[in-house]
DNA sequence: CTGAAAGCGCTTACAG
DNA sequence: CTGAAAGCGCTTACAG
């Protein structure tokens, strides 16, 4: 047994007789090690862990795939536990079905409160690295993403076309204002604008669209950033069966960049985030966190994808332009 | 030690006294079984397996969810791994990949070649369950859905508004048809037309854009099915931006009812699918094969789920119309 | 270079 | 009801 154990790990020399007849016997049983086992005795765990609220908003599916191509090319698989809520017992069943598998560490997805919720509940013991757009997570091992920056930026575009104030869509009743609203509040302060308070909606279509025909009432809106570009596609939408047009008669910003955004009617102007470089970035941190070996290299690499890719950035498409010069008809 | 094994299993009768010091000390310590030698010692395993070519695109994003969340409520954590080709190294890595976690069994993504590639690599012992539209996995446990019938469907809409012929977007070259794209060919000869050669394309919006460029230029067209709404949406776009309206001048049905499908303009008519419960379905059979309780009924849930709700369903909206300038065969 | 021995953290019979 | 013993499939020192 050691001997097979030292021909298939190459642990020490070994006979080329020996070698060749183990060799031969394992494809012969078609024998597969038991990972269990060596877990257990090596105290190695492979399975990169995902902890994430969601999985198929953009996203949240973009992380996921860069998680999973990362872990891939280092020969480990990933295995995903959704946080149903930010309840503790979802957070915490959430977490022990986590940590039932071998897994060598975390990724927490910090998109919302479920995510952040899990952070605290980890064991301490647990390698772990959350992304977040939040700067409260200095003491823990994080991947950022500037969300305020993006927020920011989204809003002082409208502002730069000539707009006296912006609104934000996108808010949760009873929650905080996640970093792209407080980015937006900022730019409106910056220039002296008292900021109106964020609307609430879901980060999808439909309620986007519902808040889109509320907001075609208003006959005062002429600009809006939206929390997401799913947001945004349905209150484009709501706004044009209102008759009302975009950008002539409301300019509207999303976030994220989804892939049909540049197909939307109009090409919807948006803040482009890179998911999949989050993902990637977050194991590549992780694995340099556990992995005894390149440590040096990997965590520099990962400084790396820190300064440069993962900063959002503005992308100018045609559902935003300056305001109407004359006030805003009231629908027919 | 057995002692400890006993209360938190529940597997025999302890002394209230006991008992209590246990869970004191439990929960002083912070302790958490170890999976690894749970698996090595009983053998059971609890990780769902998901092997999938793509994890972002709608159809797979919304079977992934649907593994997750039925796995979840079995109090399972699911493992995926991506088959990053068809290609016979990759395939074997990703099973290698797999199995090297104690999963309970693997739940196969037959969507494209490399899922299918993936179903003969897994070995024999593996317990499987595969999500196919291809009738020729009967010798596999599976959960069917009905592809051609879709394609049926999607085309005989079509022939039914009056249009002479239908063009299908989606085919790849050197592949086999999708199971959709063989249904279209036979709503065509089932009313004696010949089919046109299937349009390739990839599955996604810059692929189907691309496509309806070269669509606009052929003045022919009238009517075509796409392999996905993704594609629709390129292609609806791309016939707006050459001056074409749709449905008016060419008639687009899409594939799956993507959530933004119904916010397209125009809407688009297509085929919806239910990813989420094809995945859900495929879990409830895997864990009835794997688990010694309560097979019956869930096989059972299993077969009826396969009856109902799996069977796609065509969604009609604003995309497709009769053929411009002939006469719509009066409604029956 | 190559076997016998010990042990990773658990559970399942086995004796008390 | 409750400990001591064996063993799940591996690897890592230990003696040859």
């Amino acid at each position: 047994m050691p001997t097979v154990s030292r021909v298939l790990n190459g642990t020490a020399h070994v006979s080329e007789l020996r070698r060749n007849l183990v060799l031969a016997a394992v494809k012969d049983l078609g024998y597969r090690p038991n990972g269990a086992a060596l877990t257990l005795v090596t105290g190695r765990r492979f399975l990169v862990g995902v902890l994430t609220h969601d999985t198929t908003g953009y996203g949240a599916a973009g992380v996921l795939q860069g998680v999973e191509e990362e872990a891939r090319s280092a020969g480990r698989p990933v295995a995903i536990t959704v946080v149903g809520s930010a309840e503790d017992g979802d957070v915490q069943q959430a977490v022990d079905l986590a940590l039932s598998q071998p897994v060598a560490g975390m990724v927490v997805v910090d998109f919302d409160e479920p995510g952040s919720r899990t952070i605290a509940a980890l064991p301490p013991s647990t390698p772990v690295v959350v992304i977040t757009s939040s700067d409260s997570r200095d003491n823990v091992p994080h991947v950022p993403f500037d969300d305020h920056a993006g927020g920011l930026e989204a809003t002082r575009h409208l502002l730069g076309l000539g707009h006296r104030t912006v609104m934000f869509v996108g808010a949760s009743p009873d929650k905080p204002l996640p970093g792209r609203a407080l980015g937006w509040r900022a730019a409106l302060e910056e220039v002296g604008v008292r900021p109106p308070a964020p609307i609430a909606a879901d980060w999808n279509v439909s309620a986007g669209y519902a808040v889109g025909l509320t907001l075609a009432d208003a006959t005062d809106i002429r600009a809006v950033v939206c929390g997401n570009d799913e947001i945004a596609f349905g209150v484009v939408r709501a706004l044009q069966h209102r008759g009302l047009r975009v950008p002539q008669d409301v300019s509207v910003v999303g976030f994220d960049d989804h892939p049909l955004a540049a197909y939307w009617s109009p090409p919807l102007t948006t803040i482009a985030q890179d998911f999949t470089g989050l993902g990637r970035a977050a194991v590549r941190l992780l694995l340099a966190a556990v992995d005894p070996d390149e440590t040096a290299l990997r965590a520099e690499a990962a400084a790396q994808a820190r300064d440069d890719a993962l900063r959002p950035r503005l992308v100018v498409r045609e559902s935003t332009a300056g305001p109407p010069k004359v006030r805003r008809r009231p629908r027919a």
